[in-house]
DNA sequence: AAAACTTAGTTAATTAAATTAATAAAGATA
DNA sequence: TATCTTTATTAATTTAATTAACTAAGTTTT
């Protein structure tokens, strides 16, 4: 919208307001205008537009503090839904979520590699057809239809440019997609819809500078900013896995030496513990790994926990480049957290610069667990309805 | 200000005529109009206000095509002044600048180390004192103080933290500088004040994502995302110095092992050259490494390009994290540019993830030279006026 | 229990500042 | 000279916030 118009200042309050309504999960027209400092009467006004358009709902009577009691506003979180997809290497999956990050139906379909651009559309808009047959009646209701992808994305036309995992090229998501349902479409990148989704659905946006490290087959991650996502220049911000740990070192499918990724992911502790443990077996896997460790095997411990502490230097060179108040670890990698969280806790405590960093920056593993990709998506809906 | 009143909606037309009129260099009002999608009328009375506070003049008419001239509107550079200061451990040296960073004077004086927190303040406010000897009757042309300084800085109350160099813990520059003077003080990290130097001065403006990185006695680098400063939570972002490049190596002052500086530094080029060179003098300093390596002596060459590739991984690395549009380097390593700037390509080019982060991430070498650190500090100033 | 005070929220009048429409200024073109 | 273009300003209008007054619904004091 253009920026300075009557029409602009009026949309940054109706979005102020309606965060206030959102965070704090109920509060009253005046209590809203004390913290928003916008005036009474103006807060009144938007509150009507809001419930007119189904956002917002009067829940009940507070507590009187000496006065007239106040009635309590409420997000309408059922008022609208949105769709989420996370279009993954093996799957897509996909959910209906209201605007709260409650989950309604969930739909998947595999995908098998060298998939044709075609075949994956095709696919795409399957799990989304799927997911609408329950609202027909009220397509009104559905916000739009957020897409999560790997690999990099054009956030403007909706485009995945590149994807190592799937080799699909120049894939006009936004458009095929809006074509068909005639609903607004939102791509992007997965580690960033995953960074969005932890934020609004588990946050409470005190955190002005946040960030999710997703490890699992690849290492990446998204930053928020002044609740922005950071995309930086090319829209590849966050290919953290691709961070050069080492001047020596396996040699990392980008062709790079040393680069985090080749210590960390899956494949990179299997890797590591067949090279040190000498009776693993050939077809080790990280879940095994996991598994072997829990029943307490000491070598599968110590192979974790070495993971952990390259993941916590890993951590600390994202600390010292960027200073985000909060980390969250998500990821397959990060099912072994047991063993990995306290490692990664004690390298980053050792090797961070200064104590406030130590003390205050706020390391946590995921809540959303393996919904955070397609909550991610689902998210990206609602950032355009609320900034 | 309030978000969302009537002052503030103006505020931000009148930014961003101002912003229009200062990087754009001569243009009228009607493709004020035009670009910024602000109505003529708005944009006529809002120049008008911009005239009337010294800002902005009517130079000359342009040519016509095809109805009346348009006049064109300049930024009135020296209708303002600012001060800016570098703050170093070894001198304190401070400018008089105008608004597109012409210097009208200088001075410096030197420290000592083992300063006490009285004795630097005093040194500080000499060298302010010096500078507005000439500009007593014109304190109002005087827009404010910038003060760059090394170490963890607390931008909202203008405090020094601590910094490693000189020792110092908890200066409050702004506190005691304001009172002193009367003036507006803004204190920032060197890095972060170089980074706005360099975007305010020799920049379009056209990036959004922009990143100085400074190589001297440390490293250091600043990040401006949307035209502003990106602070992290505690205001360590940008340390990248203390970024880990290595698992093995040299112990750094910070403690850690592998540490970015510990390979790229001056210091670190000495230790190197030390080591590698069998008759090195016992007394090489980064600056005769350069010499001789100009003077021809492949040795020296070589370990100015060994240098430049660990710069290179370190930059990968940075973009990997964070995908800036462009990376100016600056400080004293980067004095040795000629030798050092071929390989830093070369490795950058190499090691990039994608073609497109190749191509069309720009390296620079800073422009504003030994200047950048005092009109970054001075920059700070306009950073409030035009933003 | 009545009066006085508090707090919540709305209504009406006012104001800031952008927008629209009309017009003037100054030149180009036919 | 008449007409058309582009630039810029003026006057009238509109948007949406602000201020002030007021109603609603309590609590506290007397």
């Amino acid at each position: 919208m253009q920026r300075g118009t009557f029409k602009w200042m009026k949309s940054v309050n109706k979005t102020m307001i309606l965060n206030k309504i959102r965070l704090s999960g109920s509060i009253s027209r005046a209590d809203i205008a004390k913290e928003t400092g916008i005036t009474p009467p103006t807060v009144s006004s938007i509150v009507k537009e809001l419930m007119d358009e189904n956002l917002v709902k009067e829940s009940h009577l507070g507590q009187s503090t000496g006065g007239r009691k106040p009635t309590l506003l409420q997000l309408k979180e059922d008022g609208y839904y949105v769709i989420g997809v996370d279009a993954g290497s093996k799957t897509i999956k996909g959910v209906v979520s209201d605007l709260v990050g409650n989950i309604y139906s969930r739909t998947e379909v595999e995908v098998y590699s060298n998939i044709t651009k075609e075949e994956f559309l095709k696919s795409l808009s399957m799990v989304v057809e799927q997911l609408l047959t329950g609202y027909k009646q009220h397509m009104d209701k559905i916000l739009g239809i957020g897409v999560a992808m790997h690999g990099v994305i054009d956030v403007e036309t909706g485009t995945s440019l590149h994807s190592v995992n799937s080799g699909l090229i120049n894939v006009p998501i936004k458009q095929t997609i809006e074509k068909i349902f005639d609903l607004p479409v939102m791509v992007e990148n997965n580690s960033r819809a995953m960074t969005l989704g932890e934020y609004w659905f588990t946050n409470d946006n005190a955190y002005n500078c946040f960030t999710v490290i997703n490890i699992g087959r690849g290492v990446g991650s998204g930053l928020i900013v002044d609740n922005k996502l950071v995309h930086g220049a090319q829209g590849v911000t966050g290919e953290i896995g691709h961070v050069s740990i080492s001047l020596d070192g396996e040699r990392c499918s980008c062709g790079n030496i040393g680069c985090f990724e080749t210590f960390v992911t899956g494949d990179a502790i299997v890797r590591r513990a067949k090279r040190c443990i000498a009776n693993a077996s050939e077809n080790l896997t990280a879940e095994e790994v996991y598994r072997l460790a829990k029943r307490g095997k000491r070598e599968y411990i110590q192979i974790l926990e070495e993971t952990g502490k390259l993941i916590g230097i890993g951590i600390v060179n994202f600390i010292h480049t960027v200073n985000p108040d909060k980390i969250v670890l998500s990821g397959g990698v990060m099912k072994s957290k047991e063993f990995l969280l306290p490692s990664i806790q004690k390298t980053i405590h050792e090797r961070v610069l200064t104590d406030k960093l130590r003390l205050e920056t706020i390391i946590e593993v995921s809540k959303l667990g393996d919904d955070i990709t397609v909550l991610g998506a689902a998210a990206l809906l609602l950032n355009e309805l609320f900034y």
